[in-house]
DNA sequence: TTGACTTATCGTATATCTACGATAAGCGAT
DNA sequence: ATCGCTTATCGTAGATATACGATAAGTCAA
């Protein structure tokens, strides 16, 4: 009685939930930060640094791939990973513009509701 | 035997992990639109404007809730719900930090890595 | 070809997410 | 106290995600 219903939203938020999605995990961030201090990685250097098996690693490689957030490059028998950075910066720029923080600024607006009362989170 | 390994990973990229979680729905994107465009909204308000029941919204609620990107006000029968702009700035920031993107200058470093060769998606 | 190495995929078990109806719990007015 | 309204929670079903071992598939060297 679950199924999806993602196709009931608007493209471009459900473009922005799958890039969220992509970074929803501990180890994807890992490995995205890995990839960035070096500029290129290969799986078995990345199974080396994360707490977690191969399979699991090469799972984990695939979502981001499919998030079109990685570039891959076969040389040898090793398969080397690196950040897609033009497509990263096109998905953090529409996504500032979605939560509204592009220009932040906060120096007349910082009263969201003056009209309210008690508050708590 | 899948037990979750979060637990594995550096604070800060189980926060991050958890701030994109929370974004990682298209209906939350779309709350969090809502949120912007009309400073403050009732359940039942989003209620009308997403194809989904009420529990359904409430739970996606509660989600973002949790995650610490809103503020709630009751005022009377209903529950009004506004952004915490703080918060979602401060994970903005860090996000970009953690992503390699704080400064988009792509003036200078349009090339990843020059010394690749093939590459494919 | 065989062997060593690297990575992707398969199969599987468990956990979490998504969605809903039903129901509970709260407020304000009658 | 009762009714109408609003929202949260419960229970549940189905779908996805997470994690791993085992295995397949590929490259390179001998």
């Amino acid at each position: 009685m679950a199924t999806t219903k993602h196709a009931l939203f608007p493209e471009e938020q459900v473009s922005l939930a799958a890039f969220a999605g992509a970074l929803a995990h501990p180890a994807r961030i890992a490995i995205i930060s890995l990839l960035q201090e070096r500029k290129e990685v290969c799986c078995g250097d990345i199974v080396k640094e994360l707490p977690l098996a191969q399979a699991t690693v090469s799972q984990h490689l695939k979502a981001l791939d499919k998030a079109g957030l990685l570039h891959l490059r076969e040389c040898g028998p090793k398969v080397c990973y690196s950040l897609n950075c033009e497509a990263i910066r096109s998905f953090c720029h529409s996504f500032q513009c979605t939560l509204g923080t592009d220009q932040a600024d906060h120096s007349a607006e910082l009263e969201p509701a003056a009209d309210c009362a008690n508050r708590r989170s």
